[in-house]
DNA sequence: CCTTATTATCTCAGTAATGAGAGATTCGAT
DNA sequence: ATCGAATCTCTCATTACTGAGATAATAAGG
């Protein structure tokens, strides 16, 4: 969208953008196998955690709210829900003013997952971000978050 | 491994680090849903182009190199080579040294394909990194780079 | 030479999703 | 009330992988 400022392939700005873009992308993953590391003895995805972590914090919620907040699918999301469901982790409950909307809400048996590995799994990302010190977390956060939400406006104007 | 610092559940460390996780998340989301959508048109996906793009710019590579590179596993590199292969764009060639081991390299077709969107797609990584400064894109990725080597070092130590 | 370990790719079954579209229901404007 | 658009979930085909193991070739040590 923007106009090059340079009629070289890579211009110094692009460089130090795909540098961004690089280090974002295996930052990411870095964290992400640690953080993964630490749910797979318990049998539970990333995913899975973060639904349940939604279910946990704010109590039942719409299908589509989970979906949101996940950032998955609408497919998706009936194919995570039914497999906590399996497990006896999560359970679908009618929404009284809308017949077309479940709620998920966590069975007493996800309450008692997640009292055990909540802790425990907040404790390993503390770890995993542990090579920034405290305020350097607090800079990459901000610095971020006005990254994200840069570029997410700019996809949905677009 | 870290010993908790405080015997609250989520002590302030802790919820910096959640907070960290998130917007990573989210910043790695929105960036990569942008530069998709710019490859989209030309039927690449994200994983394909860093194929190509290793092969672009370093020449013909061992594909057990390029799997080290854009981080895919074994089974992947094959797949994704294979769906190159049949759509013209890369090739495999024997190596001399080595008889167990190809090389993965650009056809013509996949050198004239780079040709035309590299310089495009990197300039929508510029943009897609646009809502920060210049300045602040080269502090994010200190920032990250060194969360990212420090994270994966722990992983393989462990 | 052998033998054993290591390395490089490939095969194959399975998984975690996506995304288009279908049904059912609700909402909004007449 | 009724029609049409919008909304919520689910179904289903398809995709892009992963990870374990097979196969083949090389490397290292005795």
């Amino acid at each position: 969208m923007t106009a090059p400022r340079s009629t070289k392939a890579t211009d110094a700005a692009t460089a130090t953008a795909l540098k961004l873009y690089v280090v974002l992308a295996r930052a990411q993953r870095a964290v992400g196998e640690r953080t993964q590391a630490d749910l797979e003895p318990h049998g539970v995805s990333s995913t899975e955690f973060a639904i349940m972590e939604a279910l946990y914090t704010k109590g039942p919620l719409l299908l589509g709210e989970v979906q949101r907040k996940i950032l998955v699918s609408s497919g998706g999301i009936t194919f995570l829900v039914d497999k906590l469901t399996d497990r006896g982790l999560v359970e679908r409950q009618m929404c009284p003013n809308d017949r077309r909307a479940r709620y998920a809400a966590l069975t007493r048996k996800g309450v008692a997952l997640m009292r055990e590995i909540f802790p425990r799994h907040a404790a390993a990302i503390r770890d995993a971000m542990s090579g920034l010190s405290q305020a350097e977390q607090k800079e990459a956060a901000a610095l971020l978050k006005r990254l994200g939400l840069a570029a997410a406006a700019a996809t949905g104007e677009a």
